[in-house]
DNA sequence: ACTTGTGAAGATGTTCACAGCT
DNA sequence: AGCTGTGAACATCTTCACAAGT
């Protein structure tokens, strides 16, 4: 098996043109270029071109990608094609409302359930989702095969609940909580996605552009000495 | 004034210096050095002196950095130090969700109200923040100089929303949504958050780890290429 | 005529390693 | 002795522009 490097934002791209390219396919559209994509996605035809290149020639030249083809290899890429058991840990409101996402299921995500300690949660359900408590996790991930978990827990919850996660077998952590979660990368992958980054980063060029009027976005951003 | 060229990447790790800092401060802790504040955000300290030295030089040379003084600095980089109205659209479980957390407050930004269409929410609170309609929204954007919008609604209402922000005076976006949401630059700013691609960052992982066993998680990602 | 696939050039971001200061 | 600030080397990602194919 050969494996090769790929940029990390190529695959946050595979992502958005599958999406893209399933909503082609629903309204009928057999064909798209690597402009029409790219003007979709918001970014350059290039761009486009590289990132399918990668793995494979999908396209024909003076042609275009047939969308069904093209979304089918991406589908099988990102591993959209198959079923992943997922389970979800905190069943407050950002818990909820990953589990009301319909876009999951759609996507190959399977949400088994929801893990909470509240034991007045225990037993009822989320959206059409089970919520149990840590005994019923470990049983269900054990049953199922669940190896990743989505973490939308206290701060202060966080590193327990994802060692916890880890003795059960859990392999990947997408953690939601402003906490830098770190686990020996051995054990398991970690993805932390941290909401108020990007506030933060609306608000440096909302702050930015105050002093100097609203301008064009750029992709690079102009800062201000604080002296 | 001098404007120069930041990184997006340093302004989203500033966001992160920002909350160490916070936590260290609390503990009580006077001096850090970039090596400490690199490990703690999980990056070479060569990037945390780069980041830093970019605005001023806030640190002592054979000493480190004054927690205190270093957090304030970030916070005026950032915006952190003043108060930002903001407004939700969207009063469902993301909404909520966002509306829930507490750490808004704590980092300037000041939940004005909820915008929803649903008259059954009007005039109700969630989290101890108003819920309003659209007539409400109008005039507290006015009233308030409200210029920052959330968006949390369905994805087929988001272009229209954030029209109709626009409209009224928004000028910048942060869409939640899983669409690509265009606006013209010069009308405002639009900062895309999309969850679903955090999703299939991680599954891209777990599906090349499972043909080849778990490994050290890197920053450079692998493929196998379709055929 | 049109659009892909891709090497090469360019831009951007990161790491290194050391001079400079306490 | 220790840690910052920073130029220079390096790595990574993007854009360009054109040959190749239909």
């Amino acid at each position: 098996m050969k494996f090769f490097k790929v940029p990390e934002p190529t695959i946050m791209r595979l992502s958005l043109y599958s999406r893209i390219l399933e909503q082609m396919e629903e309204r009928g559209i057999p064909i798209i270029s690597s402009v029409e994509l790219g003007d979709a996605v918001g970014i350059n035809s290039g761009v486009v071109r590289k990132d399918l290149s990668m793995f494979g020639e999908f396209g024909v030249r003076g042609v275009g990608y047939n969308v069904r083809e093209l979304r089918d290899n991406i589908r099988k890429l990102l591993g959209q094609d198959r079923n992943w058991p997922v389970i979800i840990v905190g069943a407050g409101h950002l818990g909820s409302s990953l589990a009301a996402y319909p876009g999951f299921t759609q996507r190959g995500f399977n949400i088994e359930a929801i893990v909470d300690s509240d034991p007045a949660l225990a037993g009822t359900t989320i959206q059409g989702h089970p919520v149990i408590d840590w005994a019923g996790a470990e049983q269900l991930i054990k049953e199922q095969g669940v190896r990743m978990a989505i973490l939308a827990v206290p701060p202060d919850a966080v590193q327990s609940v994802a060692q916890r996660m880890i003795d059960l077998g859990i392999e990947a952590i997408l953690n939601f909580s402003p906490i830098i979660l770190k686990v020996p990368a051995a054990k398991a992958q970690v993805q932390n996605v941290d909401l108020t980054v990007f506030f933060d980063l609306m608000r440096f060029t909302s702050n930015l552009n105050e002093q100097e009027g609203l301008r064009p976005q750029s992709s690079s951003l102009r800062g201000l000495a604080v002296r």
